[in-house]
DNA sequence: ACGCGACGCGCC
DNA sequence: AAAGGGCGCGTCGCGT
């Protein structure tokens, strides 16, 4: 059973909103509300009623439209008598800044849950139609959520606290949010939508009849009428209650089953960083960053004429043996899959003119036929260069210069990233609509696009060196700790260890300030092989990153672990913590579950049915079907032993064939439990940083003092910060930025240190203070 | 026309 | 023996 844990699907991150991905992207590039499938609305809505009615229509009496003010009032009553209501929005796009509000979904416990339709039209004239509650009473029954602190339970909190405070002026706080629990209880969770997690938990697996989200596809709930669309939404507000019901004690601190489920670290993480989390990334993402127009129109100019240089190249190249291409064109006839000319961003194609036409030798022996950075730059051949040449410009142009522009929002004219509180399973923050954490740093002219209100500088501040801290801090390696307590380059000290030599021998410069290239080289090597352990690398690819021999970086490596002895014993430590009980956890708690650690290394199972001494008198052939029947342990281990007897892939493959014969079929589990021992230190080392950044947002985005002088968070990107304030202000703002950030960290054994950096863009020049 | 996986590549 | 963790997104090419 345990072969199904294979690599789970990765999960739907977004929130559970009523539109599909496509639409929001249609709607956030502001090219208005188109309906899918040409015309038809009308005849699609109906369609849409009628099919709601048929599948939904046993809640006709459980779910309730108000259309009148007093009954609104009246359960908002009822809310701040029981203290608690679940929330849920409708609107007719993803973007909170410009969306209409179709209406408001309530419920709370021993009521109706009931939809509020504030701005619906009629599908027929496109007018708003009558009897809807105004956004004046509806603001003021928020406020009477707001005033009378009642707890909010909402599904992925940030969007509709978003929608509320941006159509309706009122700034809601939750006390639950579904989604970010979901995301603590279960990471590996294969679909964390409301829906999805109400029928898995709350359902045991029986939901509605039909999905209604692809139903609805592209067709504003704005225009369903609210005869059908309450049925829907009200559900919505009802099964984010429920779901709330059942995750509660999981994540409830002192909860006899918090503690008996080992959930207090991840109940910590979610009642102290995730959700005090929410009204920051909400704020960050309304603010969004100024962009600078004129200078991504210079660099789109600039870049696509180096684009177009760049191709010119490459035909130019392809021109020397064009003869050759062609005669492959006519040798293949109709399978031939070569265009004229070549089309360059086409791997296939790529792949074809390098191996196939010009014959070069593989340089990778696992991707004979690659066609990727790493194996062009090896490859000697002009044509080689050119694709590369034009790959880095195409991916500028398309990704970030010219996208960036045309996703600034039509209302504020600046950039409003989406970020994922728990994108990452490890805890990390994911960014999309434009993913700010890609932003290329090494060509920093596209990074300057990004630029500080007018009047305003920009500030970011990053941990330095934040991985390796949290590493000393959690290896409790005595050297490490005393490096960074003595404030010393932790890389350099370590060099020191690995080389036998002088700190200052380590060092990138001399006492007199000259550069020392020796000192740089032994500290970069020091560096990679730390950050290497971090990211769960093997030898052979650190000797990669170094351009040294194996059995040179296979030297330094032991000798850094010979002079850390708290970081060999961390790594053992931490994977023998996932063997043990199939998960690790983070400095503040966060857990990464690693279920391929607890995978047996070979399973076996019968093949075709029946093994070959099946005797049909005695035995019974459906055992045999599902593989339930047993393999007997003895010959168990007689492959186990020699599947362990040899380290060769191939001897490996003999080995399965020749059970095979059989009627066995051995799974070797060996990859997934190898990832997920990288996984392993990693997880425990990048989930923690996510945890200290995060707990540094709490901080600075609360502060009253930066509040006061006009501190705004921009971008959170995973071990940096990035704010802006008014320039008169920026002096006290960057020290007390840098301050709370290093506050955020004062739990670990070692100091941390913020470096600050005032500009005007991105990456800008710093500019001087006072 | 659209959905999806593979690949390739930008960042930390 | 071989071994790079975590993302989002653009393009291609296949399938529907």
């Amino acid at each position: 059973m345990s072969g199904l844990f294979n690599l789970p699907p990765r999960a739907t991150k977004a929130g559970d909103s009523l539109l599909a991905k496509k639409a929001s992207k249609a709607a956030q590039a502001n090219v208005g509300i188109t309906i899918k499938g040409g015309g038809g609305l009308l005849e699609r809505i109906s369609t849409i009623s009628a099919m709601v009615n048929k599948n939904l229509g046993k809640y006709k009496d459980r779910y309730e439209v108000i259309r009148d003010e007093e009954t609104f009032e009246k359960y908002i009553d009822e809310c701040i008598k029981n203290g608690v209501i679940s929330i849920d929005t409708e609107t007719n796009s993803l973007d909170p800044i410009t969306c209409t509000l179709a209406g408001l979904c309530l419920y709370t416990t021993g009521n109706k849950a009931v939809y509020i339709p504030l701005h619906h039209v009629s599908y027929v004239t496109g007018i708003e139609i009558e009897n809807q509650i105004s956004d004046e009473f509806a603001t003021k029954q928020m406020q009477r959520i707001v005033d009378n602190k009642i707890k909010v339970i909402m599904f992925n909190a940030k969007f509709d606290i978003r929608v509320i405070k941006n159509q309706l002026g009122v700034e809601l706080t939750a006390y639950w949010d579904g989604y970010l629990a979901a995301r603590l209880l279960n990471e590996n969770e294969p679909e964390s939508n409301l829906k999805a997690l109400h029928k898995k938990y709350c359902m045991q697996g029986e939901g509605d009849a039909f999905g209604f989200d692809s139903l609805f596809k592209g067709i504003p709930f704005t225009h369903i009428p609210v005869n059908t669309g309450y049925l829907y939404a009200a559900r919505d507000a009802e099964i984010t209650y429920e779901l709330y019901e059942f995750q509660r004690p999981f994540l409830t601190e002192g909860d006899p089953i918090c503690v008996e489920r080992d959930l207090t670290g991840p109940a910590f993480v979610f009642n102290h960083i995730e959700m005090p989390l929410i009204n920051i990334v909400a704020e960050m993402e309304d603010t969004g960053v100024a962009f600078d127009f004129d200078l991504a129109d210079r660099l789109s100019k600039e870049y696509n004429i180096k684009l177009k240089e760049a191709e010119d190249k490459f035909y130019k190249k392809c021109d020397n043996f064009g003869e050759a291409l062609d005669k492959y064109r006519e040798k293949r006839g109709a399978a031939n899959k070569l265009q004229y000319p070549v089309n360059i961003s086409s791997p296939t194609q790529i792949a074809i003119m390098l191996y196939d036409v010009l014959e070069i030798k593989p340089v990778d022996k696992e991707k004979p036929r690659g066609t990727g950075e790493e194996i062009l730059s090896k490859i000697d051949h002009p044509v080689a260069k050119a694709i590369l040449e034009y790959r880095g410009i195409a991916k500028l142009l398309s990704t970030y210069i010219d996208k960036m522009p045309a996703i600034t929002n039509p209302k504020t004219k600046r950039i409003h990233a989406s970020f994922n509180q728990i994108g990452a399973d490890t805890g990390r923050f994911s960014s999309s609509d434009p993913n700010m954490q890609n932003i290329p740093s090494h060509n920093n002219e596209i990074r300057k696009m990004f630029r500080a209100s007018d009047g305003y500088v920009l500030l970011s501040s990053d941990y330095s060196a934040q991985e390796p801290r949290i590493m000393a801090h959690m290896s409790k390696d005595e050297k490490m700790i005393k490096a960074y307590r003595d404030g010393k380059d932790l890389y350099v000290e370590i060099a020191s260890m690995a080389y036998n030599m002088l700190y200052s021998e380590c060092k990138e410069f001399r006492e007199d300030g000259t550069s020392n290239p020796e000192g740089k080289e032994r500290r970069g090597a020091a560096k990679a092989i730390v950050l290497g352990v971090c990211y769960g690398k093997g030898v052979a690819a650190i000797a990669e990153d170094l351009q040294v021999t194996k059995k040179k970086a296979q030297e330094i490596y032991d000798k850094v672990m010979v002079s850390f002895p708290g970081l060999k014993r961390f790594m053992e430590e931490s994977e023998a913590m996932a063997r043990d009980y199939g998960f690790v956890t983070t400095v503040w708690g966060r857990k990464r579950r690693l279920p391929n650690m607890q995978l047996p290394p070979y399973e076996f199972t019968y093949i075709g049915g029946a093994p070959k001494d099946f005797d049909p008198l005695f035995d019974d052939e459906d055992e045999f079907d599902d593989g339930l029947l047993e393999i007997d342990e003895a010959t168990k281990q007689k492959y186990i032993n020699l599947l362990n007897r040899t380290y060769s892939r191939k001897e490996k493959e003999v080995i399965k064939a020749k059970a095979k014969t059989e009627g066995i079929l051995i799974k070797d589990n060996g990859g997934y439990i190898a990832e997920a021992t990288r996984q392993c230190v990693n997880s425990r080392i990048q989930g923690s940083a996510a945890d200290q950044t995060k707990l540094a947002m709490i901080l600075v985005g609360n502060d009253a003092r930066l509040k006061e002088l006009g501190f705004k968070l921009l971008l959170a990107v995973h071990d940096e910060l990035i704010g802006e304030c008014p320039r008169e202000n920026a002096k006290e703002v960057s020290e007390r930025f840098a301050q709370l950030m290093v506050e955020a960290a004062k739990d670990l054994a070692v100091p941390s240190k913020c470096d600050v950096e005032v500009t005007e863009c991105w990456y800008g020049e710093p500019l001087q203070l006072d």
